[in-house]
DNA sequence: CCTCTCATGTAAGACGTTACATGATTCA
DNA sequence: TGAATCATGTAACGTCTTACATGAGAGG
């Protein structure tokens, strides 16, 4: 129920309609959580039904693109968020990565291969990182705790990264080591 | 399905029941994925339908519990894990938390329970961190990348909390500031 | 005696992803 | 002319979680 919440908190800034709650939600924690449209229309269905948000449909006579719906948050809507936002948290943290999963296993696998595949994860997260730190740069006047999300994104990252070359050379060395011990056979 | 060849991959290491298969996914890679068994029995059964696992009922006479069955990895499976660990992973890392996700909406919450929550969270990931450094010590002879595996778990709960400590010092002082504006308006 | 750990399994529902359909405007 | 962006929406499918049912042995 999460998304239902994320709507309504957005919706405190600014009436928004659906496709740029969607962009929002990418941009303020992209790295935190992930939408899609069959999340988000259906959600603003039933926030709407529920009465937690409002709809004013835009006639836009001869003007660009499909007819589009303004969202509001009503005054029972800012309620409920209130109400969900004093509640404690209700699970802690999941990282999932298929690559880390594939990491694990990685020693049942042809060695080259691996080396190859977290080079290949050590170039994404680079790309990552100096994308996200351009992004922050450009940025200004952030919220305070959105400037922190923005901040911890990249610092897990570069934690992350840092991690990543470390394991790389281990796992070299450690293939050189076998390699050795065969030599001395 | 990430999940089936996770299972493949630990019966490398040796047959196993699937409670077993559980327990281990939990200890060498928990923060990386989860497991419940609600996964984990029919993604066994499947498995065992396209024949790239074997299963053996142990008849256990006047024994504990109820009867267990072993699984192992047969060559059909051996084959399928090998063709997955190969191909470059699909999807990069998703980092979700419900606690982040109201952090980004403190600000329209009551700042004393805010700071009151990052202090929950503070002494949770603490004590998380404290057990995980603790279980590394216990555990010899890892292999390296189950090791690796677990470094990471650990620094990355290291740069997290790092973060949070001082997102709880920038939060409070700018409470602070925003009280003292008031005082002189 | 009670709780913990070991052990297997199912059903329902919540949640999330992907693919598809539709269509106008803007910019190169 | 074609691609990118803005814009809304649904259906099918996958995946994950939660709750439930069952039951024995070990240890305090």
């Amino acid at each position: 129920m999460a998304i239902r919440h994320a709507i309504l908190g957005l919706l405190h800034y600014r009436p928004m309609h659906g496709y740029k709650i969607k962009a929002q939600i990418e941009q303020n924690f992209g790295h935190v959580w992930s939408i899609n449209y069959g999340q988000i229309y259906p959600n603003l269905k039933s926030l709407l039904d529920e009465g937690l948000i409002s709809m004013t449909e835009e006639n836009r006579v001869g003007m660009r693109g499909p007819s589009r719906k303004l969202y509001s948050i009503t005054d029972k809507g800012r309620k409920a968020f209130s109400r969900w936002i004093m509640e404690p948290p209700d699970k802690n943290m999941t990282l999932r990565d298929p690559f880390l999963m594939k990491f694990v296993f990685f020693g049942f696998g042809d060695r080259r291969r691996a080396v190859e595949m977290i080079d290949d994860q050590i170039r994404l997260y680079t790309e990552q990182l100096t994308s996200r730190k351009e992004k922050f740069k450009k940025l200004k006047n952030l919220e305070i705790h959105v400037r922190l999300i923005s901040e911890m994104g990249i610092e897990l990252n570069e934690a992350f990264l840092a991690w990543l070359k470390r394991a790389r050379e281990e796992i070299v060395r450690d293939a050189v080591n076998a390699s050795n011990e065969v030599d001395h056979e």
